[in-house]
DNA sequence: AAAAGAAGCAACCGCGTCTCC
DNA sequence: GGGAGACGCGGTTGCTTCTTT
């Protein structure tokens, strides 16, 4: 280390600042069907132009499934503050202890709520200090403040009726041809407020396995079915040139007919994660 | 309605640690 | 044991959006 550390990728030949949808799927898809053993080699791999920290990030941060995005509950800032208590800055540990939270949310939100409510705190008698709390468990539940609901991270998705929507929303996710429809109508309301939470369905549905989604009379229609969605994917892999070797799929997407929708549906998709 | 300031958050940077050879 | 490469973490930055004046 005396002798300085190497740069990890050429700064000048990678691309910076916001991630765009494209880079999202493309990352997505990539670590779906192959997984991230190699974070360096990565953005290579998946034809992105980026670190492999940055995928790194963007992936942990961002898109992996199982993260747990929008406001923190009042339990939940209750438990960071503890656990600030006993680990200080360990972002980490602290978010080891929050399933589905990461470490970066966690930093950001002590920096912006926790770190003042504290100060502030310290200067309420007991009294007040137990009415505020109660006031912190309101506010958590509409806080979502205007900036959480703005927020492109898709705060706003917090409450059992937001979810009980969201559910009732992928219900529709029942064929490739509905999903089409659907993704075309993402200028309806109640679909831009669908944010862009990488929804443990939305693997699910992308991976076309799990039977979230299949209700239980739809079962016979597994098999028709899972061949839409495998189609539908793989028609994304081909738009966005993750299918290269696969010569068969490349055949079927110079012939297929849905070239034009293919296209559209990225973009549909795109508009959708948004 | 417009400008300035504040807040929130995604992303970047650099260092420490781990692992492999 | 030590060097190199990769990963993970914490601090910080800067952009976007909201709020206030």
């Amino acid at each position: 280390m005396g002798k300085g550390r190497a740069p990890c990728c050429d700064k000048t030949k990678v691309k910076r600042g916001p991630w765009s949808q494209d880079e999202d799927f493309k990352l997505i898809s990539f670590i779906h069907k192959y997984g991230h053993e190699n974070w360096r080699s990565l953005p290579k791999q998946a034809g992105l132009l980026r670190c492999g920290k940055s995928c790194r990030l963007r992936w942990i941060n961002y898109l992996r499934p199982d993260v747990k995005r929008g406001n923190f509950t009042a339990e939940e800032e209750e438990t960071i503050i503890k656990l600030h208590q006993s680990f200080g800055n360990k972002w980490s540990k602290i978010a080891s202890k929050l399933p589905g939270r990461t470490d970066n949310e966690i930093k950001n939100v002590w920096h912006t709520h926790l770190k003042k409510r504290l100060s502030s705190d310290t200067n309420l008698n007991a009294d007040e200090a137990a009415s505020k709390g109660s006031l912190n468990e309101e506010e958590n539940s509409q806080e979502s403040s205007p900036n959480a609901s703005m927020s492109f991270a898709g705060s706003n998705i917090s409450s059992k009726d937001d979810d009980a929507q969201i559910s009732q929303t992928f219900e529709h996710f029942l064929t490739y041809s509905e999903f089409t429809e659907m993704l075309q109508e993402v200028d309806k309301p109640e679909l831009l407020e669908m944010t862009f939470d990488i929804d443990p369905d939305i693997w699910s549905f992308i991976d076309g396995s799990n039977s979230s989604f299949q209700q239980p009379e739809n079962r016979a229609l597994q098999e028709s079915e899972e061949d839409e969605v495998d189609k539908w994917f793989k028609h994304l892999e081909c738009e966005l040139g993750l299918e290269e070797n696969d010569n068969q799929q490349q055949q079927q997407h110079k012939q297929g007919t849905e070239d034009e929708n293919s296209s559209s549906l990225l973009e549909s998709y795109e508009l959708l994660i948004h």
